[in-house]
DNA sequence: GCGTTCATGTAACCTGTTACATGATTCT
DNA sequence: AGAATCATGTAACAGGTTACATGAACGC
């Protein structure tokens, strides 16, 4: 609890904030809805209620059920609400754009451009599938008007113009770096692996 | 190296295939270029070195200096350059969406709404700032096109689309989640705290 | 018979943050 | 006199992934 938020943690609370659950139910609504956003592991999800519950942000109730394993259902307390709370007070900052992608480009000459082609052909495709996928989920919410649907929206949206903006920007990366492209390109001395000198220009 | 790409290793890699470098030095470009989508600590640079000279994907030696501490200045080996080859030619997931406003937006009813708008107000300018900065830092490669200079002002684009679209959705919310707008909305009972039951409308 | 769904957990490991620790030089 | 820059590291902790482990019911 030192750094300010980053959290799991609260995600779950999200997710218990709209009633009881089990750790199985959390981890399928990460599967879901807050899925698009964040995904968790069952493991992971399992080792934070536990931490959760020696906070008392929740309590748990053993459910003894015929034909099926027993569950364990986990309840929102009212500290965990007010904690819930105090956290939506804090500024939060931005996530960082962390993606393999960007890395690689601060140094094409590094990198198997091939490679980097194919890798730009695939993304076009995923980003346009998750677009799509976003715009389904978004349509499920057409007329429906109560706070959270309005706020699910807004985050779909968020989805969407990412997902839209990657598309586009794969097409016009892969132009740019198409083998003509870069062909035409100036050159500069490639860092090659040691006793190759080659002065270029 | 059980997981496919993720990864400070590469960065680093990539960093040092531009040239021989301190822990300090990468730790500069990370609070530059670089460091516009991926920040990192010196404390996990150093740490990263070290394995890295393990896996002998770099070396190291160490310069002496007079008024300075002395430092160690690591360079890529040919082994490090086929790792690095190697992990272009991997596919890349595209990374998670993972924002607190997000996790907040799908039960707007458990948070604070009034806070949630100063800290959409506080992002608006944040992300404008960021979008002036990517600009910026496009423009000083204006007329460069190296097949580097392409490829980071691909990644650039990146950037500035990324805070251009949050900018334009920070906007769009404010006037969404105003407080004349939310007053509009359908009224569903919120769940609150024990031994309040409100019927309203 | 085989895969899926329901259901819960542990262990090892890697990644990332914060704080601690030191110490000289140069700029204001 | 105090801050910033150069320079390198360790330790503790939090967050996240993979793999291991178990077991019943149900549909194909």
């Amino acid at each position: 609890m030192k750094g300010i938020n980053l959290s799991l943690k609260y995600t779950i609370l999200v997710a218990l904030s709209e009633g009881p659950k089990t750790g199985y139910d959390v981890a399928k609504l990460f599967d879901k809805t807050i899925g698009f956003f964040w995904r968790a592991r069952h493991s992971q999800i399992y080792r934070e209620l536990a931490k959760l519950k020696d906070r008392q942000w929740v309590t748990s109730q053993e459910v003894e059920q015929s034909g099926k394993p027993n569950k364990v259902v986990f309840t929102i307390t009212d500290e965990g609400r007010e904690a819930l709370f105090n956290w939506s007070r804090e500024p939060n900052e931005p996530q960082e754009l962390k993606d393999d992608f960007l890395i690689q480009l601060y140094r094409l000459e590094s990198i198997d451009l091939e490679a980097f082609r194919e890798n730009l052909m695939l993304r076009l495709e995923s980003h346009r599938d998750r677009h799509s996928r976003y715009i389904e989920k978004y349509e499920l919410l057409a007329g429906k008007d109560s706070l959270s649907d309005v706020g699910q929206k807004l985050a779909l949206e968020v989805g969407i113009r990412w997902e839209r903006e990657w598309t586009d920007w794969c097409s016009k990366a892969l132009e740019q770096l198409s083998p003509d492209a870069v062909a035409k390109l100036s050159n500069v001395v490639p860092i090659k692996s040691e006793g190759e000198k080659n002065a270029e220009r």
